[in-house]
DNA sequence: CGTCTTTGACCGGCGC
DNA sequence: GCGCCGGTCAAAGACG
C-alpha cells in the first residue's frame, strides 16, 4: 500500500511540474525572442525526440485539458517527410563531452574525407531504442565536438529515472554504484564517456530497461515520461544563458560534465552553432 | 570471463 | 557500369 500511495503522490507532483513547465514554455512563446533561444537552448543538451515531438506529447498527455496547449512549434520542411536528425556543436572540455544521459555503444569510426578527425558512430543501447549519434571533432576548433543525432529515444535517460523516482519505486542492483566525480569516469579518447550507473550486466540492464518501460506505460503520463527527460522539461531552472545562445550552470564551474548524474549543473557546453533542427 | 572498443571488410547510394 | 564515399557489420583484442 506504501508503494502505491508513494506512486500516487509521485504522479501528482509530476501532474504540478508539468502544469509549470507548460505555463513557462507559455511565457516563452509570448515573447518570441526568448522562445527562440529557449528553442536552441533544449535542442543543444538533448539527445532525444525533437522538440516537435515533446509538443506532441504535451499535447497528448493533457489532452482534454483546455488550458494547456502544444508549446512547441518546427517549422516543417515542407516536403511532408520529418527526419529526426539534428547536429550539435559541443564544446568539450579536456578528453571529455558532457554526458547526455543515455547510454551509447559504439559500433564504429571511419575516417572522413577531407577532415583530419575521424567520425564515431554510437548506437543506442536500449534494445528498443533506434537512436544513433555520431561524433566527430570540429577541424576549425579541436576542442569542438559535433554530434549529430538521429532517431527517437523511446525511454529515459538513465539519470533521469534514477533522480526522479521515488526510492522504493525500483529495486537498484547493489551492485549499483553512482559516479559522482570526473576522476571515476573512464573518459574516451574523443568524445563522451559511458554512464555506469546501471548494472553492468547487458541482460540484467535490458531487462530493466524493459521494466522500465511497462511501469512507466502503466502510468497516465508514461507517454511524456518516456521521452521528455528532467532537464528539458525543466529547462529554466538552475540554467543560464547569453545572447550568444551559449550558456553554463549557475555554478559557474567549469567543470566538464562527464558525471552520470543529469542535473544541469553538470552542464558546461558552449552551443556554438545549431546547424539543423529535424 | 563477460563486456566493450577497435578496425578492416563489406554494402549501398550517388555522381560521373 | 564503375569508382568513391559514408555507414554498418563483425571478428579480434583490450579491459575490468
Amino acid at each position: 500500500m506504501e508503494e502505491i500511495e508513494s506512486e500516487s503522490n509521485w504522479l501528482r507532483e509530476l501532474e504540478d511540474e508539468l502544469s509549470k513547465d507548460a505555463e513557462i514554455f507559455s511565457e516563452a512563446i509570448d515573447a518570441p525572442q526568448e522562445s527562440v533561444v529557449i528553442n536552441k537552448l533544449v535542442s543543444a543538451v538533448y539527445s532525444g525526440p525533437t522538440i516537435s515531438d515533446i509538443a506532441n506529447a504535451l499535447a497528448l498527455s493533457y489532452e482534454g485539458q483546455s488550458k494547456i496547449q502544444p508549446i512547441f512549434s518546427v517549422p516543417d520542411k515542407g516536403h511532408g517527410k520529418i527526419e529526426n536528425k539534428y547536429t550539435l556543436k559541443i564544446k568539450s572540455c579536456g578528453n571529455g563531452l558532457a554526458d547526455d544521459g543515455y547510454k551509447w555503444r559504439k559500433y564504429g569510426q571511419k575516417s572522413i574525407k577531407n577532415s583530419p578527425n575521424p567520425r564515431s558512430y554510437y548506437r543506442c543501447t536500449n534494445p528498443r531504442c533506434n537512436a544513433k549519434k555520431q561524433v566527430e571533432r570540429s577541424t576549425e576548433d579541436p576542442e569542438t565536438l559535433i554530434v549529430t543525432y538521429e532517431g527517437l529515444h523511446l525511454h529515459y535517460t538513465y539519470s533521469h529515472f534514477l533522480l526522479s523516482r521515488p526510492q522504493n519505486a525500483l529495486h537498484i542492483p547493489k551492485k549499483q554504484k553512482i559516479q559522482t566525480s570526473n576522476s571515476q569516469q573512464k573518459i574516451n579518447e574523443e568524445d563522451n564517456p559511458q554512464p555506469k550507473g546501471l548494472t553492468e550486466n547487458r541482460e540484467e540492464r535490458e531487462q530493466q530497461d524493459i521494466m522500465l518501460q511497462e511501469e512507466q506505460t502503466q502510468t497516465s503520463q508514461g507517454l511524456l515520461e518516456d521521452i521528455v527527460p528532467l532537464f528539458v522539461r525543466k529547462p529554466l531552472s538552475s540554467i543560464t544563458y547569453t545572447d550568444e545562445a551559449s550558456f553554463s550552470s549557475q555554478d559557474s564551474s567549469p567543470s566538464c560534465s562527464s558525471s552520470f548524474s543529469w542535473s544541469p549543473t553538470d552542464f558546461y557546453f558552449d552551443v556554438g552553432i545549431l546547424s539543423s533542427i529535424i
